[in-house]
RNA sequence: GCUAGCGUAGCUCAAUCGGCAGAGCAGUUGAUUUGUAAUCAACAGGUUAGGAGUUCGAUUCUCCUCGCUAGCUCCA
């Protein structure tokens, strides 16, 4: 007999096995026509955390003979339950592709997070004029309603099976990673038998609404050794409305995108004559760009860091000594020889500058922890196909430092530079971003540094993470940088892609004998190994001024904009006062512009609103008179004649407080 | 780097089957002197990414190179 635990609290036992789709009979027809899948979990039973284990199951799918299972039911309202019926999307487009393409072979189809793929290997890749067809041929399979049907067998059984349909894909994947005598699962759909853990919806018409999103290439397994596969990309919903207001979503997302907005706006350029992955400030670009470095620098001083400058190229051996050369020489600007055979090094990275400064004489205990800060410009020969906009260039400036502390001041220090991180972002006004800790993976040789150095490290990261809140904080086991364990803050473009912005890292390896050796020398008398901290809270300001323009898209706050305030002027009778103002703002420290075309004011303004100014001021024969300016607020619409020395005044605090 | 797609004026985009390369915006000049999202007109703007080939003739077809875009891979 089985006992079955609703979340209610209420009970439900069953004689013979059942299925959640029975449970969800008993309770009611509606609900077992509205049920997607299943969550189960079975208290008796303890995964690897000691947690009862707790599995997604389809609605088909029996329930144990005998014991005690905690079930709930999902529907299309709860959130695991899109993840499941996309995934039997990604069944039903293969089974359409298999219907459309008998010859090729299935891969992996798993669900992405706005959607799914499916790898197929095929002779010719898909084209656009495809898709319409797998659209089609998936609309019929829907219409047809057939439900998915699981079916277990053992693993030779299987191989048996998908060799005799001809998938040798798969038929490796199960020699090559699977026990001979695991039992594996398949889901069957009509003619359709696909390899698969599950689970999946009752049947196809679950599947509200979809569509194919477009084709890319992949390999098997990830390994680009290995053959090449096309992947397909599709999405789905339970709802024809929340596809297309997906699709809105992604097209309003398209208009933020920081390269178009870059060159609309004239804030950065990449020209292939300067070299990809380069870029060129331009004029209104830098302003921001500016503001990010007074930012920096006001909260450096106040955290009692030091400047410091190093030059961006130096000698190769310096990189010889961190280890970085050449061990990371493909993604390295080759160096340059010069007469006498010496060999310079464009920098991938500011430690081993920064390094030079604390080296240049003893240090004593009493002076940890030193802080030493540089915007540091890099530059880094990434892959060209990797290269976009600014977020992934080969020449950056980081707002780098790099802070040398005993053992016992890691975990202060650590905590700082989170809340330096964390400041800048709430500045700037960045809430949706993730913080990904990287921990050591104990079963690799590849770390250096004490593990008990390291576990310890790793626990205070922990500790100081959870004690400061962190939204959506992830520990990741062996994701740490061999030299030490990492704190990174993620963000998402307007595309959905992420992008490290601020990083922490510890470092034992560049303080380490094998390297620089850095000593101080301790209360004792006792030469000791100071460890170090890189850290950069918005990582490069190429990077971050991308993303920044696609948080604000391009409408930046006042403290931020290139421009602003434009002075309008009516017309010519009013140049003189224009300038007057113009040159009032101008030294009140106010980066100004003033229009004197001889367009009409509704041509000027509406200009100065493409144009995104966060203030524009129309003069004309009132103002004059008031002393004042006609103020339209980008945010804020007509303001009315505001006097000349308060709007001054209002602006002034408007940026000091660095308001959104 | 790999696979696929794309590359026409500063920008956004046209150009039928291979048959005189075009528009809007921006720019320049002139007129207009204007009160809260586009005043009118004229002018200028091109080695159709670069190179080679096929053809009487190439923006259009083929090949190579460069660049861009998406995905894959990589990311100290």
């Amino acid at each position: 007999m089985l006992k079955v635990v609703l979340p209610d609290g209420s009970e439900k036992r069953f004689e013979k096995r059942v299925s959640p789709l029975d449970v969800a009979s008993e309770i009611g027809a509606g609900l077992a026509k509205a049920t997607v899948a299943a969550v189960m979990t079975t208290p008796e039973t303890l995964d690897e955390s000691g947690q009862p284990t707790r599995t997604v199951i389809s609605a088909t799918d029996l329930l144990p003979e005998s014991g005690v299972v905690e079930l709930r039911l999902l529907t299309k309202k709860d959130e695991e339950a899109l993840d499941i019926m996309r995934h039997s999307c990604a069944h039903i487009m293969a089974r359409a592709v298999m219907r459309l393409f008998p010859d090729v072979q299935l891969a992996f189809g798993p669900t992405t997070e706005t959607g799914f793929y499916y790898d197929f290997w095929k002779k010719e890749p898909f084209t656009e004029d495809d898709f319409s067809k797998i659209e089609a041929e998936m609309t019929k399979i829907i219409a047809e309603d057939e439900p998915f049907e699981r079916i277990e067998m053992k693993r030779d059984e299987a191989i048996a099976l998908l060799k005799g349909a001809g998938q040798t894909l798969k038929v490796e994947h199960l020699e090559t990673g699977l026990a001979e005598n695991e039992t594996v699962s398949f889901y069957r759909q009509g003619e359709f038998l696909d390899l698969c853990r599950g689970p999946h919806i009752p049947s196809a018409k679950f599947v509200g609404a979809f569509k194919i999103m477009s084709t890319s290439t992949s390999h098997w397994k990830g390994d680009v050794n290995n053959q090449a596969l096309c992947r397909v990309y599709g999405t789905a919903f339970f709802d024809k409305k929340d596809l297309s207001a997906f699709l809105t979503q992604l097209e309003e997302a398209k208009k933020r995108d920081h390269r178009v907005l870059g060159k609309k706006h004239e804030l950065f350029m990449v020209d292939p004559r300067v070299g990809s992955g380069l870029v060129v400030w331009l004029p209104k670009g830098a302003i921001i760009r500016k503001q990010l470095e007074n930012l920096i620098y006001s909260e450096l001083i106040k955290r009692d860091y030091q400047p410091m400058y190093s030059p961006v190229i130096c000698r190769v051996e310096l990189f010889e000594t961190s280890g970085h050369y050449p061990y990371y020489a493909d993604s390295q600007f080759p160096p340059i020889t010069v007469d006498d055979g010496d060999r310079y090094l464009l920098r991938p990275m500011n430690c081993p500058l920064h390094i030079m400064v604390y080296e240049s004489r003893p240090r004593s205990y009493r002076e940890l922890p030193l802080r030493l800060a540089e915007f540091g410009n890099v530059h880094r020969f990434e892959q060209s196909g990797e290269l976009s906009g600014l977020t992934r260039v080969r020449g950056f400036t980081q707002d780098d430092a790099h802070i040398f502390c005993t053992e016992e001041q890691v975990e202060e220090e650590f905590k700082n530079c989170i809340d330096m991180t964390l400041s800048v972002f709430r500045t700037v006004g960045f809430t949706d971003y993730e913080v990904r800790l990287s921990f050591r993976d104990w079963s690799s040789s590849k770390y250096v540094g004490d593990p008990e150095v390291w576990k310890k490290a790793q626990s205070s990261l922990e500790r100081v993470c959870r004690e400061m809140n962190l939204p959506k904080l992830d520990v990741v086991e062996g994701e740490a940088a061999f030299y030490g364990p990492k704190a990174d803050f993620t963000v998402r473009d307007c595309l959905g892609r992420k992008w490290q912005l601020g990083t922490i890292q510890l470092d034992y390896n560049l303080p380490s004998p094998q390297r620089f050796n850095l000593k101080y020398v301790g209360s004792d008398g006792e030469l000791h190994q100071p460890v170090m901290i890189h850290r950069a809270p918005l990582g490069s300001f190429e990077r971050f001024t991308g993303i920044l323009i696609e948080h604000f898209a391009a409408a930046f706050p006042l403290w931020l904009a290139p421009e602003q305030v434009r002075v309008l002027t009516i017309s010519e009778k009013y140049e003189e006062y224009g300038k007057q103002v113009a040159a009032r703002m101008k030294e009140a420290g106010l980066r100004v512009g003033l229009d004197l075309t001889s367009e009409k004011i509704g041509a000027k303004i509406r200009n100065g609103r493409n144009d995104l100014i966060p203030y524009l001021c129309v003069v004309g024969a009132k103002e004059e008179e008031l002393g004042a300016v006609g103020v339209r607020g980008r945010k804020q619409g007509e303001m009315g004649a505001i006097e000349v020395g308060k709007f001054i005044a209002d602006l002034q605090a408007e940026v000091a407080e660095r308001r959104l």
